[in-house]
DNA sequence: TTTATATATGAATATGTGCTCATATATGTT
DNA sequence: AACATATATGAGCACATATTCATATATAAA
C-alpha cells in the first residue's frame, strides 16, 4: 500500500478559461504598466499614454481589452474618460507579483 | 493646491520583463494543467501526458518553457525524470488565482 | 451648424505562440 | 553491440496578439 490512491482532479474548463484569460492580461507588459498607473491614480485616455510614453490608440486597444475582463472601468466628465482599477484581487496578485520580483 | 504632487514611479524595465514572465507562464491552460497536476505530485513526462491526454512532445515543450523560466525540477531515475514545482511562490498566484475563480 | 478635442475602432502588418510530426539523444538491458 | 524505452528537440504550420495608421464617433464650445 505504497500507492497514492487519491484520484487527481482535473480542473474544470470554465475555471481553466478564467484563471488562463486573468494571467493573460497581466502577461503584457503594456498592460501591467497600464494598471500599475491606474492603481496609483484614476487616469484619462490621454494621461495615460503621456504618462507612459504610448500611442492614445494602443492605450484605448488595450483599456478595451481590460475593461471586457472588467478589470478596469470609467467615468466620462465631457469629452474625458477617467479609467480606474474595478478587481482589487487582480491587483493584489499584480502587486505581489512585482514585490516578488524586486526582492529575490 | 489641488494637483496631485506625487511623481508617478515607473517599474523599471527588468521587473517588467521577470512580472510578465511569470504571468505569461500561467497564461496558457497547458500550463495551468501541468503545474496544477505537479503541485499534487511529482510525475514523470509520460505520467503528466497520459493524466492529462496530451502528446508526450507537447509536454516536453512545455516543460522546457517552465523549466527555463525555473517554476519546475526534475530529478532522474533511470530513463524516466521526474518533475516537480520548484518555486512555491509562482503556485500561490495560482492557487489564490484558481479559488477567486472559482468563488465569484 | 461648424469646429475642436478626446476617445474608439477597423484594417493591415509583424511578431509570437502552441501543437504536431519526425527524429535525435540518453539510459538501461540483453 | 544491438535493442528498447523515456525524453528532448527542430521544423513547419495555424493561429493569436500588439502595434500603428487612418478614420469614425462623441461631446462640448462658438
Amino acid at each position: 500500500m505504497t500507492e497514492n490512491n487519491k484520484k487527481y482532479e482535473q480542473l474544470d474548463e470554465e475555471t481553466l478559461f478564467i484563471v488562463s484569460q486573468t494571467f493573460k492580461a497581466l502577461s503584457d507588459p503594456t498592460r501591467i504598466r497600464i494598471l500599475h498607473l491606474l492603481g496609483e491614480n484614476e487616469c484619462s485616455v490621454s494621461e495615460i499614454a503621456e504618462q507612459l510614453s504610448l500611442m492614445q490608440s494602443t492605450v484605448s486597444h488595450q483599456l478595451r481589452f481590460l475593461k471586457n475582463l472588467r478589470l478596469v472601468k470609467f467615468r466620462r466628465s465631457g469629452t474625458t474618460l477617467f479609467y480606474s482599477i474595478d478587481d482589487e484581487h487582480v491587483m493584489t496578485l499584480l502587486h505581489q507579483s512585482i514585490h516578488h520580483a524586486r526582492h529575490d
